[in-house]
DNA sequence: CCATGCGCTGAC
DNA sequence: GTCAGCGCATGG
């Protein structure tokens, strides 16, 4: 059943093509201005006989090629041009189908339209109805086509009232296809014209419609060209991001609307359409210049886009042609501008449109290009040997939290008193203190939320449950520094004025405040590093420690002993966990196995490089002038065995044990009124027992499988699954109305409702945790 | 985009 | 032990 499809009006700057219609569709194009008047255009094949074919997703601007007047265009001999001639397009249907397949592209040459008037539409739509189309012997459409191309010869006269009525276009294409050498007509729909803008994950954007090379996660054909609309993107992390996707055309099944797609290679953004030459396979689907072209058949007096100079349109001078390697065309070489005085010598060429700059062109074996803020950089300009990054000084994070947004006051869940990092970044990553350096997180319009003890002043006094701490700034931070001499006074701006805003009094940033109630303040989480040691016996021996809520009593600005004025700000502790320093802090620690965690794979680095070094002496006791440092470093990494002391790390797995999580009486009553979810949550309360790992199982259980995040707005399916929401809402948007998790058929009437529940107990155990989605 | 910063490391 | 100076995350 075919659909009519009319196009009534050709918009400015636009072609056929821009029309998206769909397979089997026919064109019919309605000519309203004296301008876009129609004209007769023969259709003639290799033999020239007239060849019909139905045509869709085609919006092209008619080309007038003589000078019909409009008073009397049917005379006119027009034809239809698919700028910039060559073009590839994707075959949809196949009327005289050979080698080739479905789905196949190939690269064509528009050789001739046809457009036939009113009456013969009709003929033809008869024509159609018996298989003149589906043609299955060589001969049926033929001799139609020959009819049709008939009457327009026969009708020269055609008023211009006719123009005025609806009519089909009908287009024959000449193509190649790799690796078939000869040149096949075939009849064909949905041409689509191809970008090739290779698009960066930063410009990629839901809503994006891609033409990619995949693996897509079916049990399907891999690794093939598609058209795809993106439907979801994450960023699991700076180098694993995950793409949904919505398959428009020739992906592994039409019928998959909804499929992750892994290890992109390439990527192309289908922008304006318009024909974007591109060869098949690995440059053999090149064409000959001059008289050995295959197209026009060493006919010169044949006009041939194949061998035709692109700018001058002329085909003399064969050897003063180049052909570009990217979209074949030729080019004179005194046609370019600048204009060449010899053929280059090197084996490859590009025309000024395909040529990329070499200098964006990243080498084999070269380094990627630096991105603008690291070209910015001091390592990009400096020479300096140190392995900047490589050390703890200058990592990024590898993980981060998102069980609560960036904002979140009060505890991290599942993070105990107690718990110690030996590192800032490792405290960062675990969400408690988010700056890698600064003392204080906060916003100056909200407040702060953590804070990091390190003993950065020595007038600052600290009694465990209670202590003085200074703000920030007031620091002269030249020469790249990040804690420089205090060189002038600080201001309650920036984060000194969000640490104020935690005081339960009105801010006052001249003579400071004091809270009346100052457990009414917000909470602030401290971490005490074990720098602070040199003035505080509360200092840990190692590492960054969360030691609890505190909250802020009173801040003032005062002389501080550098001579410079300070704000200074009085915290005291308001935690119903125990402070590591007490018995009871200690006994607990101990309890829950909390000792200081490295980051992944650290202690053994560590081993590994004391290791070295003690290779390194005896190598250079023995042989002190035997090899150069590069191949004793070589030898020695390739020598190291497999670390056999790493007693902490083995420790530090045991993090969980020890205490039970706590359920308040009103979350262990919802659990039993989500009865939809029991099988879940008995697993989940299996581990409660574990104390923190508990909220670790209780993410997994309730983890979406389309976003691959906790659960918001859950809607639990009648297969008990759980789903956000608003996924399952983009599932049923592109008509995929099964179960995301397990594809039960939920129905495509089939009403969402949030799981209200699950929703306030995931709440309470994440806190805000959609705002940290929601970045 | 720019400014800020109670870390961290290798070189001296 | 001291110190220069880096990437990174964060806020504005």
């Amino acid at each position: 059943m075919e659909v009519h499809t009319i196009i009534e009006e050709l918009e400015d700057g636009h072609t056929l093509f821009d029309y998206n219609v769909g397979l089997n569709d026919i064109v019919q194009l309605l000519i309203r201005s004296e301008s876009e008047a129609p004209a007769t255009a023969s259709v003639t094949d290799q033999d020239g006989e007239v060849n019909p074919c139905s045509i869709s997703n085609c919006k092209n601007k008619v080309k007038k090629t003589s000078s019909g007047s409009p008073s009397q265009p049917s005379t006119s001999s027009r034809s239809f041009l698919i700028d910039p001639g060559i073009g590839l397009y994707k075959i949809n249907e196949l009327v005289d189908a050979r080698d080739v397949s479905i789905g196949a592209w190939f690269e064509a040459h528009i050789e001739n339209v046809t457009r036939a008037t009113k009456g013969q539409k009709n003929g033809k739509a008869q024509g159609k109805s018996s298989n003149t189309y589906k043609r299955t012997n060589g001969s049926l459409s033929q001799d139609h086509s020959r009819e049709n191309a008939n009457n327009l010869d026969s009708t020269p006269s055609t008023s211009y009232s006719d123009c005025m009525d609806t009519e089909e276009v009908i287009y024959h294409i000449k193509y190649d296809e790799y690796p078939e050498s000869g040149v096949v007509e075939m009849d064909i729909n949905n041409l689509r014209p191809r970008a090739r803008t290779i698009l960066k994950w930063s410009e990629l954007k839901v809503g994006d419609v891609v033409m990619v090379n995949y693996n897509v996660e079916t049990p399907e054909e891999r690794g093939f060209w598609f058209d795809a609309e993106i439907t979801s993107l994450r960023e699991i992390s700076r180098t694993n991001k995950e793409v949904h996707a919505k398959i428009l055309l020739g992906g592994p099944e039409d019928t998959i609307n909804d499929c992750k797609i892994l290890f992109i290679e390439e990527m192309y953004k289908i922008e304006k359409p318009g024909a974007y030459p591109l060869t098949f396979g690995d440059g053999d689907f090149k064409r000959k210049s001059g008289p050995e072209c295959k197209h026009c058949r060493a006919d010169p007096d044949k006009e041939c886009r194949f061998c035709s100079c692109y700018l001058c349109g002329g085909k003399q001078d064969a050897h003063m042609q180049l052909l570009c390697d990217e979209c074949n065309m030729a080019y004179h070489i005194y046609c370019l501008n600048p204009p060449l005085s010899k053929i280059p010598e090197d084996e490859d060429w590009y025309c000024p449109s395909c040529k990329n700059d070499s200098n964006e062109v990243v080498k084999a074996g070269e380094k990627l290009k630096q991105s603008k803020k690291k070209a910015k950089m001091p390592s990009a300009s400096t020479e300096s040997q140190r392995d900047w990054g490589k050390g703890m000084a200058c990592v990024g994070r590898t993980k981060e939290c998102t069980i609560v947004p960036s904002n979140h006051y009060g505890p991290i869940p599942g993070v105990p008193v107690g718990t110690t990092w030996k590192f800032r970044v490792q405290v960062s990553e675990a969400g408690v203190h988010r700056p890698h350096v600064g003392g204080i997180h906060g916003r100056s319009n909200d407040g702060a939320y953590s804070l990091v003890l390190a003993g950065g002043f020595e007038d600052e006094v600290d009694r465990g449950d209670e202590f003085t701490y200074t703000g920030s700034g007031g620091r002269d931070l030249s020469g790249n520094k990040r804690i420089g001499e205090h060189s002038f006074d600080q201001t309650l701006t920036h984060m000194n004025r969000a640490l104020a805003l935690n005081c339960d009094a009105p801010l006052d940033d001249k003579n400071g405040a004091e809270s009346k109630n100052w457990r009414a303040g917000k909470p602030v989480r401290v971490v005490r590093s074990s720098k602070g040691r040199r003035i505080s016996k509360y200092a840990p021996e190692e590492g960054n420690r969360y030691d609890g809520i505190y909250k802020v009593v009173k801040y003032w600005p005062e002389i501080g002993k550098c001579g410079f004025l300070v704000w200074r700000y009085l915290l005291r502790r308001d935690d119903v966990e125990p402070a590591p320093w007490t018995s009871e802090g200690m006994e607990r620690t101990k309890k829950l196995g909390l000792s200081v965690q490295y980051p992944e794979g650290y202690l053994e680095a560590m081993a590994s490089k004391e290791k070295k070094d003690k290779v390194k002496k005896q190598t250079v006791k023995q042989e002190p002038t035997s090899q150069s440092n590069g191949n004793q470093k070589r030898t020695i990494d390739d020598g190291i065995e497999e670390p056999t002391n790493t007693p902490k790390a083995m420790r530090m797995g045991d993090g969980g044990k020890g205490e039970a999580f706590q359920l308040t009486q009103e979350q262990q009553w919802l659990i039993r009124e989500d009865c939809m979810n029991q099988k879940l949550w008995d697993e989940v309360l299996a581990s409660l027992k574990e104390g923190p790992n508990f909220l670790k199982k209780l993410e997994q259980s309730f983890m979406c499988v389309c976003c691959q995040e906790l659960v918001y707005q859950p809607v639990t399916t009648e297969c008990l699954h759980n789903v956000c929401k608003s996924c399952l809402q983009r599932s049923f948007r592109a008509e995929v109305f099964t179960c995301p998790a397990c594809r039960y058929d939920l129905g495509k009437s089939y009403t969402m409702v949030p799981n209200k529940i699950l929703q306030t107990l995931l709440d309470q155990f994440f806190p805000g945790y959609i705002l940290s989605l929601c970045r």
